[in-house]
DNA sequence: AGCACGCCGACT
DNA sequence: GTCGGCGTGCTC
């Protein structure tokens, strides 16, 4: 039994377990400090955590408390702004801060402190940061360039700056010359750049080695090798790599001199993590920022409606960019509407003959053509003319699709697998078609319209294989590819030099959707894919198959005016209550049965502590109401401010936690799919 | 989350 | 009579 002494002290440790509250430990105060790892017993495992506290005294009776193993002292602690960082992130998305603090680090962090680990620790310091000499690649500014760039040079304190740029107007060079500033200025700082999908943009990571090669340049994403990414993590938490670029998780990254936080595509969906911590990247850059009072910059040629209505409110400084930035690529694409509705129109085979000839005729000037669907497969159900049977997933409520190359029905929700029947099912008839269009068929329509021509298709599915991809885009740069058929994957990132035509087909289906967001996901999409046209410098269109050309939403694409699209969104947000005029969370269960989880969530709205500000709407099944066997359901809540929501759930669910669940469920604060 | 402890059915 | 089902509760 250790006796007191003026060396003895706590540590307060926070494990990766759900607990509200971190565990307190004896220590001897030389032993560890804030912000180191270590080694903990708890109940009879071992846990590695993370010493947020070093206490003189604890409430927890003397004869419960432990020992602190192991303190790792190979690693300098993470410093206090990281640990009020990943604590807020922690309490606003309500989950326990053990498990967003400890997930927030790398592999080897979160392997046991010892003489492995110490090795582990000096081989990965050892991998030097790319350190090539930089490149002058800089360009020549636009008037609109250089105004962004001076107001971003002189930015002092925490503010936020929406880099609202048309697609080509150069956003990037922005990025750059202001990362270049900021670093110059800040002899030791460091810069976070975050991008949606690091796999999508190896051009902008090649950029930053290049240009800035010889300050340490670090990727941080999922997909990097347990050792690689350790190595980025520590180069960053070290001071060596001046730049992180990564994806949403880097958000978490250590950067003790962090002095510029950019947020490329801020827009884009995949800022928002889908499972565990349901945080926004995005969101929390920003409050990063401000924790530190530093600048931070979101770039978009489509804003989301909340920075769009904070930069109306004057909490962002907006900065235009509406010139196209280089001289061969002046021009934006005409963007046309082909109604599916007119004689003309009629779709065969899913594309309308003005489309059609207007495939054929950049084929004869030699010119790429890119038609992008956002549906894979070859036609999304199959179904019995004889007696109406459809082709449903066993384990979700979705149609599962047929897949030609292969011969299957697939589910693209829970991954089922099936051979495609060769009669009815239900009936025998063995005429069963396949309903409607997937990539797979208009490539294989395509063909057929243009048997000369080079047509590939990009998908998950043609891409599955490693660096399929890669060798895809590759030969569409090398001018090897006449028609590019795709989903979203083709819409993101690449600089396509010689597209002439870029063709939507069908659009409709994200206008009548159930999620107030879709309109703002179409449009930002239909935005991208849109950019993809004309970089080469030629005139270019974009052609757009709709049943609905009157369409307010297209007319603004039409026009490239996504201000007037977004102002009247946000009109009608506002008028009808609607984020980001409101604050929401939405409480999901699942269950066997539909009936379990309804009555999971409406017996939680029954416990819920009365209060004036917060709105609960009634229990109702998920828009996907089974996936892989388990039904889901959903409850929303509401309040016009943060605080009053955040104050409901933090005693709601402990409520809720407090008793025993027959049903899986979880909390999601600031839900982008409802 | 693990991993205990703790009271009720089919087995050597 | 035991081995084991997973319901409830704790982890400094």
């Amino acid at each position: 039994m250790a006796l007191p002494s003026p060396e003895a002290c706590f540590a307060r440790v926070v494990v990766d377990v759900p607990m509200a509250q971190p565990l307190d430990y004896r220590m001897s105060l030389s032993t560890g400090r804030p912000g180191n790892a270590c080694l903990v017993p708890v109940g009879r495992r071992r846990h590695v955590g993370l010493i947020v506290d070093v206490v003189p005294g604890s409430e927890v009776e003397p004869g419960r408390l432990k020992d602190v193993m192991a303190v790792v002292a190979e690693v300098e602690p993470l410093n206090r702004h990281w640990l009020d960082f990943t604590q807020f992130a922690a309490d606003y998305y309500q989950h326990p801060w053990g498990e967003v603090a400890i997930a927030a680090l790398p592999p080897i962090m979160r392997s046991a402190p010892g003489p492995r680990f110490a090795q582990s620790i000096a081989r990965i310091r050892k991998r030097v940061v790319t350190s090539a000499p930089a490149t002058d690649t800089a360009r020549r500014l636009t008037a609109e360039q250089h105004g962004a760039v001076g107001t971003l040079a002189g930015a002092r304190g925490f503010g936020v700056f929406l880099l609202f740029g048309i697609t080509g107007s150069g956003k990037t060079e922005v990025y750059l010359r202001a990362i270049e500033d900021r670093l110059r200025a800040a002899p030791m700082g460091q810069v976070l750049l975050l991008v949606p999908e690091i796999n999508l943009t190896p051009q902008l990571e090649a950029l930053l080695r290049l240009r800035f090669g010889d300050l340490g340049v670090v990727a941080l994403h999922s997909g990097l090798a347990d050792g690689e990414r350790s190595a980025a993590w520590l180069a960053a938490h070290e001071g060596r790599a001046r730049i992180v670029v990564g994806t949403r998780l880097a958000v978490f990254a250590s950067l003790p001199s962090l002095a510029l936080v950019v947020v490329d595509e801020e827009h884009d969906p995949s800022y928002k993590a889908g499972e565990g911590v349901r945080y926004s990247a995005r969101d929390l850059a920003i409050k990063r920022a401000q924790m530190l009072g530093i600048p931070v910059v979101l770039g978009s040629a489509t804003p989301s409606l909340e920075s769009w209505a904070a930069a109306q409110a004057g909490r962002y400084q907006v900065l235009r960019l509406t010139q196209r930035a280089t001289d061969d690529a002046a021009e934006l694409p005409t963007v046309e509407l082909v109604d599916l509705r007119a004689p003309e129109g009629k779709a065969a085979s899913g594309i309308a003959a003005p489309v059609a000839d207007a495939l054929r005729a950049t084929l004869e000037r030699r010119e790429q053509s890119l038609v992008f669907l956002n549906r894979r497969g070859y036609a999304p159900v199959v179904a019995c003319d004889a007696c109406g049977w459809l082709s449903r997933c066993p384990q979700c409520s979705a149609f599962s699709v047929f897949h030609k190359p292969d011969r299957t029905l697939r589910c693209h929700h829970c991954g089922f697998k099936d051979r495609v029947p060769a009669a009815c099912p239900t009936c025998g008839n063995q005429a069963l078609q396949g309903v409607g269009h997937g990539t797979q068929r208009i490539e294989e329509r395509l063909r057929e319209l243009m048997p000369t021509a080079r047509v590939m298709r990009i998908d998950r599915d043609s891409t599955r294989r490693r660096h399929a991809a890669e060798q895809a885009f590759d030969a569409v740069h090398a001018g090897d590819v006449d028609v590019l058929v795709g989903t979203q994957m083709i819409a993101k990132g690449h600089d396509f030099q010689r597209v002439a035509l870029v063709v939507v087909l069908s659009p409709d289906g994200q206008l009548a959707s159930h999620d107030f967001r879709a309109p703002e996901r179409l449009f930002s999409t239909l935005v991208q894919v849109a950019g993809r046209a004309g970089r080469g410098g030629h005139a270019s269109r974009v052609l757009l198959q709709t049943r609905f050309p009157s369409h307010p939403l297209f007319a603004a694409l039409a026009r490239h005016d996504y201000a007037a699209f977004a102002d009247a969104q946000l009109a009608e947000r506002r008028a009808a209550g609607m984020p980001p005029y409101t604050h929401q969370a939405l409480l999901t269960a699942e269950a066997r049965t539909m009936e379990a989880a309804l009555a999971f969530l409406g017996d939680a709205r029954e416990r819920a502590p009365e209060v004036e500000s917060i709105r609960m709407f009634d229990p109702v099944p998920m828009a996907l109401q089974k996936l892989a066997g388990v039904e889901r359901a959903q409850l929303l809540v509401e309040a016009d401010r943060r605080a009053p929501l955040q104050a409901f759930l933090r005693s709601w669910l402990a409520e809720l936690r407090s008793r025993r669940a027959r049903v899986r469920w979880q909390i999601e604060v600031d839900p982008q799919e409802i």
